[in-house]
DNA sequence: TTGTTTTATACCCTTTAAGGTATACTAATG
DNA sequence: CATTAGTATACCTTAAAGGGTATAAAACAA
């Protein structure tokens, strides 16, 4: 499990929408499980699944130059 | 299968370094068909697998803005 | 045309992600 | 302290991703 962008950037994003765990399942449409799995930074995740709960922050995974920049391309 | 900027990316950026499928699975480390469902469209992949691929080509899958311009963030 | 290389499709098998449920562990509140 | 809300961990099942192989279809060269 790693230090890993994505994880903290849903984190942080729920929390600022003030959602919980359970919340941000019923929204996506994803499992809490998945939701969780997420937030502790598990990357065998399903990119599908992942964008799925992205959505909601309007946001997507895309290809990115590794090391551009540390944090998530602006707000 | 969609018109996914994933595989046009991986697309182009294997040809531009000359590789085959088949290399780019040996070289990644990933099954051919895996190469071969990236570079088709399909959505339900692994994002760990996938950023196995993206690392030849000195990128990874990160959220984005959607909408974040079309291109694939500079070269 | 034929041959060769690359890419696409199809089948089967093994592994595992995802989801559900239940249980524990933390914060927080009162 | 106890009670609640939120989060984490564990077990199980099901569906499907990933990989291998084989075949077919393009793409390109001779």
């Amino acid at each position: 499990m790693n230090k890993n962008t994505l994880s903290s950037f849903v984190k942080s994003r729920r929390k600022i929408l003030g959602l919980t765990q359970v919340d941000l399942a019923l929204k996506s449409g994803v499992g809490l499980r998945f939701v969780r799995d997420m937030e502790q930074g598990k990357n065998s995740l399903r990119v599908d699944k992942i964008n799925q709960v992205l959505y909601l922050f309007g946001h997507v995974m895309s290809p990115v130059n590794i090391g551009g920049s540390d944090n998530v391309e602006e707000s």
